[in-house]
RNA sequence: GGGUCGCUAGCUCAAUUCGGCAGAGCAACGGACUCUUAAUCCGCAGGUUCGGGGUUCAAGUCCCCGGCGACCCA
């Protein structure tokens, strides 16, 4: 069902103008609204350096205003990352040892490993890699102190840690005392050193561990000389572990007033500037965790990705949806309309393709007889890059059995109000400078009364095609000689309408021309039933009242083998084993592929699918 | 695919129309300092200006080619 086309559809953000068109094509097979240059911002300025923080506060106030300004936007501070990760959600914060995966770097399934047959040649790359560190004076006194602890006996890469307390915890159980308070309670804490304020004989080192921050009191007078001139030689960005007393200094800082620590790992490179951080937005994509290190918003990002994912395989799990995986690698990549990324299995010596959905397999599962089941998983589509695509991305795709496209969409309703709950707690969202209130109902409008609001009059398939045509024309669209009353009435669609939605909206009953795998609409011969939930100018997930007539299935199959003979290397390969399986039987099901980065972004207020992805694929470096 | 902008010290940024000794803050390094919160103060260092070529007495700056990124457009 989900067919890709919350992927390569529309997914627009608000825009002023409407005369850049949509190009056509991109996704036939579902997709009403093909448009591969989604996700234009407004108004947005050059973008050097610039950061999710800075980026909303450059957005064009007119349509701040229109959209009734940021007074209505919703505090999130309650929902920060550091709240989120007390709930123990935080991804790493599981603590794991090297003993959890003693397999690891045993594994065999990466035969073609860039390795190169000429020792000499590995080795020369690390001596020039050890060369570069002892090259830049900063990094070479970092060598120099790893060599002066070895030679002091010391160990610049501890084995374990016995931590017994977070920051987060320590903050939420002292963090009302009074100035100069001494607790009398004794904890190990560990983590990152941040930054070291020193005074001589006392010195503020600042640890961020996985929960947060907190604040070292180290005095000449607790630790002794000789400690104390040790720890002098820690460095911002070094791992250490230390223990001693919960106090609040004479400021009020609460502090953990150090009687012993441990060097856990020492750093070699410099941390980014404590204040301004990593902003060079190439390095924050290629070096993740420079930015993690760095950015409180990065880490709530990431976290807020983790409980979106969470709450909406709690959402399908509950309701007995059963969450199932199915091959990555095919020998065909079907479901949608899109170019695949080709391998090759060498023993088999075959072709293989990575996945570009997950629906075929779904619906063999519901044809199997398990009548509710979902996949959240990551799919594969080899074309370009930009603010909303990626070549790998994540969906959701969900097959309920005796449902139809109705059903589906109070269960996303309900599927989305409780996702922005959890990632918010809220229903009411800002993106992108303007709020969004997520609550259902949401409004329904039918594709074509949409169409008729935009454009003045009635408009549907009563109308000739010359007078579709002529509209299209009329209205910047260059009508191509295939396209039918339904491609014409889509497109139009597209470009007059999907622009302007803004607060969430389904969008329902498409022509049946433009959506090939939706059922045919029980009134009307000419649509289907399906609907897109749209958002923020995204389209988040696209539904159908599934195909399940097998007759109806192959012939559309064998349309798209048409257009694939007559070099379309993007139209839908004929799947026999599918059409096998829908012969079989299947049960009228409704299905739904929700395009899940773009939650994501919705619900972190990210414009960019790169900021919700921990590691977006950018061009190796070179050079 | 096209256009525009960007790439300067470890980081964040300067370098004046029209080419004239490449600087600052932070970090580092040396020193002072027992309550800081971007600590402060004194001192000292730090550069293949993304890579290559060209013009010029002289190039971070102008021209050409290339790399990477951001944005806009197809």
């Amino acid at each position: 069902m989900f067919c890709g086309r919350t992927r390569t559809d529309s997914c627009r953000l608000p825009r002023r103008s409407r005369s850049r068109l949509c190009d056509a094509g991109r996704c036939r097979f579902g997709g009403t609204s093909p448009s591969p240059r989604a996700g234009r911002l407004p108004g947005r300025g050059s973008s050097r350096g610039e950061h999710p923080v800075d980026r909303q506060r450059v957005l064009p106030r007119d349509l701040r205003r229109h959209r009734g300004g940021p007074g209505e936007s919703v505090g999130r501070s309650e929902h920060s990352v550091w709240g989120q990760i007390a709930f123990g959600i935080w991804p790493w914060a599981t603590g794991r040892s090297p003993a959890d995966c003693p397999t690891a770097g045993t594994s065999d399934w990466v035969p073609s490993l860039p390795m190169t047959d000429d020792p000499t040649k590995r080795e020369d790359a690390e001596v020039s890699d050890d060369a570069g560190l002892a090259a830049h004076p900063i990094t070479a006194r970092r060598l120099e102190k790893l060599g002066e602890i070895r030679a002091a006996g010391g160990e610049p890469y501890a084995y374990r840690f016995d931590r017994t307390a977070l920051a987060v915890d320590l903050h939420a159980e002292y963090g009302d005392l009074e100035p100069g308070v001494e607790t009398g309670n004794t904890v190990a804490v560990a983590g990152r050193v941040l930054n070291i304020r020193s005074f001589g004989k006392l010195m503020f080192p600042v640890v961020l561990d996985r929960t947060g921050r907190i604040q070292l009191f180290v005095a000449r007078d607790t630790l002794g000389q000789e400690e104390f001139d040790r720890f002098a030689e820690i460095d911002a960005g070094d791992w250490i572990g230390a223990e001693g007393e919960i106090v609040t200094t004479k400021k009020g800082e609460l502090s953990i007033r150090v009687q012993s620590w441990t060097l856990l790992s020492k750093s070699l490179r410099p941390l980014p500037e404590k204040w301004h951080g990593l902003k060079d937005v190439e390095r924050r994509y290629r070096q993740r965790y420079l930015d993690l290190i760095s950015s409180e918003q990065a880490r709530d990002v990431a976290l807020t990705r983790v409980r979106i994912i969470a709450e909406l395989r709690k959402q399908f799990t509950d309701r007995g949806y059963v969450e199932v995986e199915t091959p990555v690698l095919q020998s065909q990549a079907g479901g949608a309309l899109a170019r695949p990324f080709a391998t090759h299995h060498n023993v088999l010596d075959v072709d293989m393709y990575l996945r570009i959905a997950t629906e075929l397999h779904l619906k063999r599962l519901v044809v199997g007889g398990i009548e509710r089941v979902f996949e959240l998983g990551r799919i594969f589509r080899n074309e370009g890059v930009d603010t909303t695509h990626n070549p790998e991305f994540t969906t959701l795709e969900a097959y309920e059995a005796f449902a139809d496209y109705g059903d589906i969409m109070e269960l996303m309703e309900q599927v989305i109000g409780a996702v922005a709950e959890a990632a918010t707690g809220s229903s009411l969202i800002e993106f992108n400078g303007m709020p969004i209130d997520l609550t259902p109902p949401y409004r329904r409008a039918t594709l074509l009364d949409l169409l008729a609001e935009a454009i003045g009059q009635p408009v549907g398939f009563d109308w000739s095609l010359e007078q579709l045509r002529e509209l299209a024309a009329g209205r910047g669209i260059t009508p191509e000689d295939g396209w039918g009353k339904g491609k014409l009435i889509a497109e139009l669609y597209e470009h007059l309408v999907e622009p302007d939605l803004w607060d969430p909206i389904f969008v329902i009953d498409h022509p049946k021309e433009t959506s090939p795998l939706a059922r045919i609409h029980r009134n009307d011969p000419n649509l289907t039933e399906r609907f897109e939930l749209f958002a923020g100018g995204m389209e988040l997930c696209n539904a159908f009242s599934e195909l399940i007539d097998p007759i109806d299935q192959r012939d559309r199959f064998e349309q798209q083998a048409l257009a694939r003979a007559a070099g379309d290397d993007e139209a839908h390969p004929i799947d026999e084993d599918f059409v096998r399986a829908l012969e079989y039987g299947m049960p009228p099901t409704g299905g739904l592929g929700i395009g899940v980065d773009r939650l994501v972004m919705l619900l972190t207020n990210q414009t960019t699918i790169r900021e919700v992805l921990l590691f977006p694929h950018l061009r190796p470096e070179q050079n």
